[in-house]
DNA sequence: TAAGCGTGGGG
DNA sequence: TCCCCAAGCTT
């Protein structure tokens, strides 16, 4: 027993001595039995109670929630959790599921690559599992390389996943590990050049006899108390060690590096109808973002162009027909982590040629209430949504 | 190493 | 309304 980088100097620079470190461990995991949020369905036992220090979780619901968590709040995360857990109760219904079903699920989440991977890493794991009881943890890999081995698992999730479930040691640096670690030795460096020194303090102090109650005991923490905006150092049991309170700056902490601005792009769409009333839809194809998500055709106005005329090319290119753009449904904008797009959606008529899916896997023809069949990326969503309450409108206005 | 990748909550 | 950014991973 003992502490596994006692000899690291590091250790020495920050803190004064192991016995400080001890409490800390205990002054966080006293702080967490009685703040900590012990609700959260995956981390407790099927009759609501906590777990035992050393007793094991199921570890599907564990692996399915911390893929969702990466870079999603809890607060979002939770619905979508439990219908995934209502429709793929266990690991071999997810792995044998369809990428369609899948996506389905996960609309609405963003990031859809984590679905892809989690389900290649469903089918992986299944191969491991072999005939044991996938609900029996001892069935699960315990040790952080397996587990790092699979797609879409990164250092982080593994820690999170082995340690939640089987209270295997592993230390976290998430975004609240990193805020906490940062304000408490008030870190001068830029947060992304940060992260080799942050692990290994997060590594420092994890308590290997209760990481998981440990790691779970930071992330609420950072969640509860030491928030971004306006942390509550009053009610911290580590104020005592941290630096960026004593200095009266934590809000300071971590420092970003300078924010990139986002390229611009306008986007013209289409709404195709055929004679039966249906709607063009095309899926993208998977080497694309968003790849197997549905979405209406069309494309990025290029300079010196109308968006109509933007339309007409677009349609042109990606599907091999010829329409007369008619009038305009919705404009308006949305933006993703990396560029913000202005969505201008036009209603358009078929006049010449069969579309076919020059530049997406297939194309549809779906009549406006199976829509809700097919995964769509939130910015056609709102499209969507528009276009049913312009559907009503012009069925109301019919009626009279 | 730094950029690419979605969405909704919250200030 | 606008901006920040969250239980990050991959290339």
């Amino acid at each position: 027993m003992g502490f596994r980088v006692s000899q690291d100097n590091y250790a020495l620079e920050v803190f004064e001595s192991m016995n400080q470190i001890e409490d800390m461990r205990s002054s966080l995991l006293n702080w967490f039995k009685l703040n900590g949020r012990h609700w959260i369905p995956w981390k407790v036992k099927s009759d609501g109670n906590v777990p035992k220090i050393q007793e094991k979780l199921p570890v599907y619901p564990i692996w399915v929630a911390e893929v969702m968590l990466q870079q999603t709040q809890l607060k979002v995360v939770l619905p979508y959790w439990e219908k995934w857990m209502r429709t793929f109760p266990i690991l071999p219904d997810f792995a044998h599921a369809l990428d369609h079903e899948v996506l389905l699920l996960w609309q609405g989440l963003g990031y859809y690559s984590r679905a892809h991977r989690m389900h290649q890493a469903s089918k992986k794991l299944l191969d491991i599992i072999g005939h044991a009881d996938s609900l029996d943890p001892d069935s699960w890999p315990s040790d952080i390389d397996s587990w790092i081995a699979l797609p879409g698992i990164g250092r982080n999730t593994a820690a999170s996943i082995i340690s939640s479930a089987f209270n295997v040691p592993a230390s976290l640096l998430d975004g609240n590990v990193k805020r906490i670690l940062a304000r408490l030795i008030g870190s001068k460096k830029i947060l992304s050049k940060d992260s080799a020194r942050l692990w290994k303090l997060s590594d420092l102090l994890l308590d290997n006899h209760e990481p998981r109650n440990f790691n779970q005991a930071l992330m609420d923490l950072g969640s509860t108390v030491c928030t971004i905006k306006s942390p509550k150092c009053c009610c911290c049991p580590w104020k005592k060690y941290c630096l960026a309170y004593h200095q009266g700056n934590p809000t300071e902490f971590p420092i970003k590096g300078p924010k990139k601005l986002l390229p611009d792009f306008v986007i013209g769409i289409g709404l195709i109808f055929n004679d039966l009333g249906e709607i063009l839809i095309a899926q993208r194809k998977s080497n694309q973002s968003m790849g197997g998500m549905w979405e209406f055709p069309g494309g990025k106005q290029e300079e010196g162009e109308s968006i109509e005329y933007t339309i007409i090319r677009e349609l042109q290119e990606e599907l091999g027909i010829k329409v007369r753009v008619g009038n305009i449904l919705l404009e308006f904008d949305h933006s993703y982590t990396h560029k913000k797009l202005h969505f201008v959606v036009y209603f358009c008529e078929l006049i010449s040629g069969v579309p076919k899916p020059l530049a997406s896997l297939q194309l549809k023809w779906v009549k406006s209430h199976e829509l809700v069949n097919y995964p769509f990326p939130a910015a056609n969503k709102k499209m969507i949504s528009a276009l049913k309450k312009y559907l009503l409108l012009s069925k109301d206005s019919e009626a009279l």
